[in-house]
DNA sequence: CATTATATTTCATTATTTGAAATATAATGT
DNA sequence: ACATTATATTTCAAATAATGAAATATAATG
């Protein structure tokens, strides 16, 4: 009966898609099956009608769920009452790759500023890669990156947005596209990639897997840079779509669509545990979590 | 952020007190402090202002006290709401000693019929030794009973009143009381106690400390007939003061002031961990539940 | 009939919570 | 001044609960 149980609860009740809401909450559907049986033990209530093909919210189930709602706004009531009690100062220190920048940043730092004007706001951008390095260094109180596959264990990750990876093609020299029987051919299309970091790791592991030697034209360090070769038609690239949505290159390069599906980036905030302590990284972890909410 | 948390930290917050919270709510002190760091750890704000000497709640304290109240309440319409959609029928058989019928059996029972009003209620009263006995023999699906020092493992307890167990005399007769230096004179003035159980366990307890021969004037089965025998000027007795107040010869005896203190009396309701899984159970469980809320 | 989509179990591991006892600290009584 | 009492907190080992990965179950779809 936590709150997060109620917002699982009250995320499966939107979706009434278990797989759905335990890849959009980052807990196994394993997990979450649990915490609804947990629920419905505890309510003594079957709250949801489900088998493999459907799930339904019982009457008892929109009862909880009506119970859920108003015990989170209540929740998120008592957080606006104690941050209002709290007039917190001092600065907060914030890293951010420019990947990860794209509009999540502008709506956290203006909650943030609205509730709390008088923390100052050091903020860096830079490379995403080096990110969880100034988490670990105590180089930054708090950083906006992707999650990483294998998250450090003092840090935590809370998510805040998932953006695809795409693939990307000039608009002109439509020809730089080779084919092969049956589609794309990879082997021969000239590709700019990243030099390094997630996205390279995740289209690596691809082309591992595909036993594919990839016809690398360039490797380029920052995304923006890639959809700048791309545009020019010097390639195939490969970025994430919340980056390209933001870029002035946008109208001059297609997304292709028959390309391989890459696991999606999760942008969100990182701190380290410790660091949960200082209060105005507390205020910001918590609006985050508000947000999803 | 339980219900469960939620009900400690307010009773906390009305008591005002560590060591008297957590022996009204059954939690060792140690554990009653850690639930309260973690709210606090989980909140980022500390609720109480304690040292050795006082508590006392802080700003942030008393807003959480709204929201607790708040959620609490909402809590206990959901339990109304799905109560209300739920009509059990069926046969619920609760077995309840004598001695701990007084004034708890009504009240539960006539909140149970409200709820319920369809479910057949199969009520046997006898000795409160018996009561743990009838549950394992599932002879019972729930007993009123008192808190045994050792509680079977599969079995749950749910406290619903405490009573001292008080030593009572003739009001006439007051010469049966005899006298040494000091005070009373345990090794000679004639005692009437219980054959068996709880109570008797207590007083032999006592006197095993306390180095002493008791004068055992009388054993006698069932606290009300040692009322009678105390009554009569047989000699003094221990009983639960609750049986004592229900007793049609209260005005012939008088409570002792000066005794021993012994642990009082639990009386609670008490049923097999598997049994819960019982609808009709269930339902008088979390009745019981909201009783002490 | 194989494949796919989906929820649930199982099992080993990890994390959390607990009680008992020790500790710390300030007030009170002698 | 010093022992005693009352009280909250820590420490430590043990018990409980929650988790993810993989296996399983089940029904729909191609």
């Amino acid at each position: 009966m936590d709150i997060r149980n109620l917002k699982l609860f009250r995320h499966l009740a939107g979706t009434l898609h278990f797989a759905r809401t335990s890849q959009a909450c980052y807990i196994t559907p394993s997990a979450l099956t649990r915490v609804i049986q947990r629920l419905e033990a505890e309510l003594g209530e079957t709250l949801f009608i489900r088998d493999n093909r459907s799930v339904a919210l019982t009457p008892a189930g929109l009862a909880f769920k009506k119970y859920s709602d108003d015990v989170l706004q209540r929740w998120a009531r008592l957080h606006d009452e104690l941050s209002s009690e709290n007039i917190l100062e001092g600065e907060l220190s914030l890293y951010c790759s420019v990947t990860a920048s794209y509009g999540i940043l502008p709506d956290l730092m203006s909650l943030y500023r609205k509730a709390h004007p008088s923390v100052k706001i050091h903020l860096e951008t830079g490379d995403a890669a080096k990110a969880l390095i100034k988490l670990s260094a105590q180089d930054a109180d708090m950083v906006i990156a992707a999650l990483p596959d294998l998250l450090p264990k003092d840090l935590i990750f809370q998510p805040l947005a998932q953006t695809p990876l795409v693939f990307i093609a000039p608009l002109q020299d439509p020809e730089i596209i080779l084919h092969a029987q049956g589609g794309m051919d990879w082997e021969r299309t000239p590709l700019i990639i990243p030099d390094h970091g997630l996205s390279r790791d995740r289209i690596d592991k691809w082309f591992a897997k595909e036993n594919c030697i990839p016809n690398i034209y360039s490797r380029v360090a920052g995304n923006e840079a890639i959809i700048v070769m791309v545009s020019l038609g010097f390639g195939i690239g490969l970025v994430p779509r919340m980056v390209l949505e933001e870029s002035p290159f946008l109208n001059r390069v297609r997304i292709l669509e028959e390309t391989p599906e890459l696991q999606p980036f999760v942008i969100g905030l990182c701190t380290r545990k410790k660091t949960l302590a200082n209060p105005r990284v507390k205020a910001l972890w918590s609006i985050a979590d508000k947000i999803i909410v």
